[in-house]
DNA sequence: TAGATTGTTAATCGATTAACAATC
DNA sequence: TAGATTGTTAATCGATTAACAATC
């Protein structure tokens, strides 16, 4: 096999890159993996996962690939291994701490996920400015005041910060992240927000989502009314027709 | 100005698709647009987009070709009227009525975004099972029984489910919303969902962007280390070097 | 062995970027 | 007019899909 390698203009230092789609599809693989290994499974095929996930065996067998894992021709992937390849290249194994911004409703839910520690992602503490919610715990999340954000990020040297506030005061305090040094923003205001370059937003945009599916929506209902007139009525103006 | 035209099988409708990178950046623009014209601006450039948003400006052109408004050389576009035509593209100044299912942390995260509505989207009810939640609201909107959505989907020609039950349960619930007619499902469950072809599911997989912005942190911090080594080390076995 | 599946290279497809003429 | 900006076509880039040899 052979690996691509890119490398880095800071130093010496290689690093492979992964395709932003190949990054997105490998945790669905991990969910399936998991189901599969439950099942009693030993190994699996290409073919199993992207039967299971709808997408292309060779999609798959190249998303492998570029993670760096090796099967067998006949026989497939050692389920174990590929499971642990997997958790491995994706960080799961050991826990990054993160802060958290913004403890409404949003937040709260996000404190609430346990799950998230399964990915490696460890909240461990939230921020906000409001007097009631300082002092308290959500979902066994300590809530400290967001003037005391800045210093401890330095201190505890954390490096992912959660943007959960409101879209007027999103730019603000990503500015506190960036000068406590944290490095990733998860960003959930509806807000582009301005980072030095060393800094990565992955933005988090609900409003697109909802785009995204009152388009598809519409285009699927053009294809296939098998609504009555007054269900279609009820979205056709949403696109302007030619 | 020329259209690109689809011919629907269904019938004679037809209907223009747009690329869905292209409508992810459509509700960012209008966010600017409206910025733009607090400033009191009345025209605006796609070079003036794109300075904003870091978008290559050409970039901005094809997207708002694609959406079919016009511009004039030199002056750039009507600020009023690419907005209008942007909110009319979207499908932001009718209502689609959508049912919620699961009023746990998320569900009721999203029930208190009153944002949703000026994207078209109104969440009419909430279902759940917990009988504490059962005929409570939760931020003005009604918690109804879970065996009650199937017949008032149908009754109520509903067409959007937004699905945010436990993963266990997110097939069974989606089922039920199939069944009632709904067409469009925005899942928050981490699960790959089976559906009928005329059925959309856009899933909103918080666990695919952890891995993603894990996975961009480690290469930067790779590129520009910054850091001390300890740092280096909290998130340095999160992926295999080679 | 036979045949399914991997590994890998080539072809296709779509989106982004570049180039440039048209125009206000 | 001059020059910025649009509209539009061509080139580039990257990801997906297809093809096929290698192999257990």
């Amino acid at each position: 096999m052979k690996l691509k390698l890119q490398f880095s203009p800071a130093g010496g230092t290689t690093c492979k890159v992964v395709p932003g789609p190949t990054l997105k599809r490998l945790p669905p693989y991990h969910r399936f993996l998991k189901e599969w290994q439950a099942m009693g499974r030993r190994t699996v095929s290409c073919t199993d996962i992207g039967a299971r996930l709808a997408l292309d065996p060779t999609q798959v067998r190249k998303d492998l690939e570029s993670v760096g894992v090796a099967g067998k021709p006949r026989v497939g992937y050692v389920l174990e291994n590929l499971i642990r390849d997997l958790e491995r290249f994706l960080g799961w194994n050991n826990l990054n701490h993160a802060f958290l911004a913004g403890a409404g409703s949003m937040g709260s839910a996000l404190l609430g996920n346990r799950k998230f520690e399964q990915c490696g992602l460890k909240i461990v503490a939230g921020f906000d400015v409001d007097p009631l919610k300082i002092g308290t715990k959500i979902h066994g999340t300590q809530i400290l005041p967001a003037e005391k954000m800045k210093e401890l990020a330095q201190r505890m040297r954390i490096l992912i910060g959660i943007l959960t506030v409101p879209a007027t005061e999103a730019q603000a305090v990503a500015d506190g992240m960036v000068a406590g040094g944290i490095r990733a923003i998860w960003n959930f205001a509806p807000v582009r927000l301005h980072v030095p370059e060393h800094v990565i937003v992955h933005d988090e945009d609900l409003y697109c989502s909802i785009a995204a599916l009152s388009q598809k929506l519409f285009a699927n209902l053009q294809m296939r009314p098998q609504a009555t007139p007054a269900m279609a009525r009820n979205i056709s103006a949403a696109v302007p027709m030619r």
